[in-house]
DNA sequence: ACATCGGGAGAACGCACGTTCTCTCGATGC
DNA sequence: GCATCGAGAGAACGTGCGTTCTCCCGATGT
């Protein structure tokens, strides 16, 4: 039962040395620094750098997903809430940690050479965009597969303009894109301009 | 006057590889190799592995621009240009070799690490999002600079999209997308469903 | 013909990686 | 009290990295 101690720990400190300075620049010893697990159990808990690399892939996709679900559910009117996502966004992307999208980055640097890893992201953005869809669809929004791709396009646009350039504002301008589309899409009760209505409390993102 | 010559060599090799593999995971032999430049003279062209990193990365951020901006100037409708864009887009896809966004990836990759490449992908992105709005502002769109934001969200979007999902269509996705906004932003003659006034000869993307 | 120089090939160096092995020590069963 | 076992600490191993150094050969000037 240490064990499961032993694999949060190893999948804490591999979540934030990979996030924070990419996997192929953050070596196991440095994870068993940071976890403060011996060697020998971290290769008894993950036989090898890809399979922990792949472990922290799938737990980040849950944390990420159920934060983002979790703060868009707050918002009342089904409506708006699909622009919520972009406040999650925002907020996440003004955390000083934050290096832009865990996936698109692991992906990028080794998604040739790692298919555990291709398809990890894959499935992320499989995900997101399945959760989009969701919202689209409750929102009353007319033909909503293609305007959740629509959205899923300006949520990674967002990610990855906002970690490139370090402005959180990248958030504001996709939420007035995803705004221009819902209503081309016939979702009413959403007025480009209301943008108070799903700020205020907003609940810490998960990085 | 060969300097010249072997440097072309050199960041030939040094795009093939690293585009295609990652920087990490590209070493300075395998460039040797590639390039046929012996190792002396590749340090007397670039004196570290992060000034090839970022001669690369200079290269490739104005041809990409350059072969865009010739695919796009093709297009007689100042109105429907920028929807070229997205086209141009769709068949760079479609190569066999394409990878996603060099600067977004070298950035997820070292980003923290290296400012050099820091500053050159988010030079990168300035002079996309100023091209853009070029386009825009010749297309007539009223209030230009939050569009132009918008539209380079878009194409962001479809590059990531693209490169881990594996589908090319996400660049028509991301012009359907932008062709809703050019609309919203008062951008005329332009319909949504009109797809064939750009398309038809496309020039080869150059990756 | 011969000294001089530049450049190519690749060995060498120091380091860090992923992974495995060894040694030691403390807890447990009888 | 003593044998047995599991686990922690970290040394060891083989490899590959970025970078530098050595050696050798062919071209050139006189």
């Amino acid at each position: 039962m240490e064990d499961i101690e032993a694999e949060d720990r190893l999948l804490d400190a591999a979540e934030t040395l990979f996030y924070g300075h990419g996997v192929q620049a953050v070596g196991m010893d440095r994870i068993r620094a940071a976890s403060g697990v011996s060697l020998k159990r971290l290769y008894q808990c993950f036989a090898s750098k890809e399979e922990l690399v792949e472990a922290y892939l799938r737990r980040r996709d849950r944390r990420w997903r159920g934060a983002l679900a979790a703060h868009v559910a707050a918002v009342p009117s089904a409506a708006v809430r699909p622009l919520a996502v972009f406040d999650w966004l925002e907020a996440w992307f003004g955390e000083p940690d934050f290096r832009g999208c865990a996936f698109i980055n692991a992906f990028g640097e080794m998604g040739a050479g790692s298919a555990a890893v291709a398809e990890a992201a894959r499935d992320h953005k499989a995900e997101v965009r399945g959760y989009l869809l969701g919202l689209v669809r409750a929102a009353g929004a007319t033909d909503p597969e293609p305007l959740a791709d629509q959205l899923a396009l300006v949520v990674d646009g967002a990610i990855t303009t906002a970690a490139v350039t370090g402005a959180p504002e990248a958030a504001a301008r996709a939420r007035d894109a995803a705004a221009v589309l819902l209503a081309a899409a016939g979702v009413t009760g959403v007025n480009t301009e209301g943008r108070e209505k799903t700020r205020g409390k907003r609940s810490r993102a998960t990085g």
